[in-house]
DNA sequence: TGGGTCACGGTTTTT
DNA sequence: CCGTGACCCA
């Protein structure tokens, strides 16, 4: 039992020891953060713990398989696996058991991001379909029900978009589809109408931990109190300086008032870094300092002190990959592995002159995020048509395939089928197999007529196979519908050629390694799964600040680095979360960090001269007197809100100590209050 | 029905 | 500048 424990320091070894009442585990950036929670469920198994009665959450696929494996490598006798998965995961199992509860079937299908706008641009076109997603999302996120959001709305804008949400959500319903938000908020929804269910479900799972806790978002808060319904064993995990979700829904406020929202919670600071050199971190917690709401921390080396941190400045961007395409270039030919180099940058459009640089001085580097597996078109439109055939009454999944490939059905034949299918009640699928061929032939035209016909047959034919063997209606899958020869004919089909055979390896696999497994089983399987997109280590690597996320990199290169660009600004901008990226971005380096800034950037089909980023003087690097106005983000003339003297408008900005001072007009009243206790408006 | 052209707008992303 | 989506015509 002890063995388990040896390896870990001694604040690692309270966090983990900590068996009964609140946690919250304050874990730094390279602070062993995955270590210490994977030890401490492996350490309440070895107490004898049974596994059934723990709950590991975390955000991501990959954050639950590494920390699964790492965890049960730790025990002798693995019993049977301790559930560790997503939150979203988790709520998929629990309404598989009980949203009958709620009135409908538990053969639901998952949708996601895509599909929830093709739904919601059905239903109305006009305002920005991004908008109107993300709006939904806000209020499922925030437990108002449709019937709610119309009441309280009050803009004749957000009457509507209440109104695509009612209207959005009463189509799911009907086609027994479940979004991502209903995972939880359904989940949420049953444990709160059913008390004995929530007590069974809060005692079965008596030791709750949760990754990534500043990611939380206020539906995921509701859910962990209702879980904890008949107990307080609740260990969170994370780190309040690396909340770069806020735009998602993320709120912070989780992490910093965690203390507060549960009584006699411990709190264990991890603050030993062992990743980066003593030169990196002084730069990274300078920087975090300038932010006011966070709970505190220091990052300490035990790496030595290291290269000073490096700036490059250049004058365009084209110049600035060039740099970094020489100095990528002396770190290979040095001996460096290309896979222990990375270059990040805070938004995606700035990868573009950094490829072409890379290419020029013909580097080979793989670009980690874009467009991932499953979301690519020929992916679901296989996964669209594997959808209609386990499930007859998904007319969503076959309006998106019956003219794909081409089969010379278009909106005005598939607006024929709908009406006459919605006469019968009928699903579209159903209606055209169901329908007498002579009253089908009547309804189409010729062309149209034949062409579904053949559809509905080679369909029926899969779905007969299927009965029969999943081996062999695999093997005649793609032919039968002729995915591949469609997307074979395009342009830049190759890939895409390439793209469905994997996923057809995929299913073949899994079908290898589960013979049970029905087709239901192995749709539900992915759809909650992102591609792992692994990073090959034999190439270096570009990425976003946001994928870098729990990543490190001996040598490390950050682009962009000007105001405007990083901190990215514009409206809605925070600039504590600007801050915490950028600590996110820097924390990631572990011998040399590089940071890159250029006098003028060609960006949106215009060239614009740039300041240096304040991030830069903000750490440290660079010398020169900030004005008090940038390093506040407040100026002259801001309004902003008070928690008891309400909005004013900002007359002047000074400091005060470590913090700074603001004279504020508050209809009329004048007064001088700390920055930390006003927010922008 | 489907290919072609033009206007517009443009952070960060997981499930 | 470059990708997406709406709209128009063959």
């Amino acid at each position: 039992m002890d063995k388990i424990l040896d390896q870990l320091n001694p604040e690692q070894r309270e966090a983990a020891c900590h068996i009964d009442g609140p946690i919250l585990i304050l874990a730094g950036a390279g602070s062993g953060k995955t270590k210490t929670i994977t030890t401490r469920l492996a350490y309440l198994l070895s107490l004898g713990i049974d596994p059934a009665n723990t709950l590991t959450l975390t955000f991501t696929n990959k954050a639950a398989s590494e920390m699964r494996e790492r965890a049960l490598s730790m025990i002798d006798n693995p019993v049977y696996p301790p559930l560790l998965c997503t939150f979203h995961k988790f709520g998929l199992l629990f309404l598989k058991f009980h949203i009958e509860k709620l009135g409908r079937k538990n053969d639901f299908v998952v949708i996601d991001t895509d599909d929830k706008k093709r739904i919601i641009k059905q239903i109305d076109k006009e305002l920005p379909t991004a908008l109107v997603a993300s709006e939904i999302s806000r209020y499922k996120n925030s437990l108002i029900h449709p019937a709610q959001a119309i009441a309280q709305a009050e803009q004749p804008q957000y009457k509507k978009i209440a109104a695509i949400y009612q209207t959005y959500q009463e189509y799911l319903v009907e086609n027994n589809l479940v979004d991502f938000d209903d995972l939880l908020m359904l989940t949420h929804e049953l444990l709160e109408m059913d008390e004995d269910l929530r007590k069974s479900v809060s005692d079965r799972y008596r030791y709750i931990m949760v990754d990534e806790y500043q990611d939380t978002n206020e539906l995921q808060l509701q859910l962990l109190k209702k879980l904890c319904d008949s107990h307080t064993n609740l260990c969170v995990v994370g780190d309040d300086d690396q909340s770069i979700y806020g735009w998602r829904g993320a709120n912070i406020k989780n992490i910093l008032e965690f203390p507060n929202m549960f009584d006699d919670t411990k709190v264990v600071k991890l603050e030993h870094n062992y990743r980066s050199t003593e030169e990196i971190l002084k730069a990274a917690n300078l920087l975090i300092q300038h932010n006011r709401s966070r709970l505190g921390k220091t990052l300490i080396s035990t790496k030595g002190k290291g290269k000073p941190v490096e700036i490059f400045q250049s004058s365009d961007e084209n110049e600035e990959s060039d740099k970094i395409a020489r100095a990528i270039k002396q770190l290979i030919d040095s001996g460096v592995a290309a896979g222990e180099i990375a270059v990040l940058y805070r938004i995606n459009a700035l990868s573009r002159s950094l490829e072409e640089g890379l290419n020029r001085a013909g580097i080979a580097y793989q670009l980690v995020g874009g467009v991932r597996f499953y979301e690519r078109a020929e992916i679901k439109d296989a996964i669209s048509y594997l959808r209609i055939i386990a499930n007859s009454h998904d007319d969503f999944s076959f309006k998106r395939v019956i003219n794909r490939p081409k089969r010379g059905i278009g909106k005005a034949t598939i607006d024929k089928i709908e009406k006459a299918a919605y006469e019968k009640h009928l699903s579209l699928y159903q209606f055209l197999s169901e329908t007498p061929k002579t009253e089908l032939s009547k309804l189409l035209s010729k062309k149209a007529y034949a062409s579904i016909n053949r559809f509905i047959n080679d369909l029926e034919i899969l779905q007969e196979t299927l009965e029969r063997s999943t081996m062999e209606f695999m093997e005649m899958f793609d032919s039968a519908i002729g995915l591949k020869a469609h997307y074979a004919s395009l342009p830049d089909g190759m890939e895409r050629v390439l793209n469905l055979d994997e996923f057809y390896g995929l299913f073949r696999d899994m079908i290898k390694k589960n013979p049970d497994m029905s087709l239901d089983g192995f749709l539900n399987e992915i759809s909650l799964q992102s591609d792992q997109d692994q990073i090959k280590g034999e190439q270096i690597s570009i990425m976003s600040v946001h994928a870098s996320k729990g990543l490190e990199f001996t040598h490390l290169f950050v682009i962009g680095m000007e105001e405007e660009f990083f901190p990215l600004l514009g409206d809605g901008c925070d600039m504590e979360e600007e801050r915490r990226l950028g600590y996110v971005a820097m924390t990631r380096a572990k011998e040399t960090l590089t940071l890159s800034t250029v006098q003028s950037r060609f960006h949106k089909g215009r060239r614009k001269q740039l300041e240096k980023s304040r991030f830069l003087t903000e750490a440290g690097l660079l010398q020169g007197a900030l004005s008090i106005e940038k390093s506040t983000g407040y100026k002259k003339g801001d309004l902003v809100k008070h928690k008891l003297f309400g909005i004013g408008r900002v007359l002047e900005v000074s400091r005060a100590g470590r913090d700074y001072k603001l004279k504020i007009n508050f209809g009329g009243n004048r007064r001088d209050i700390l920055s930390s206790f006003v927010e922008k408006v």
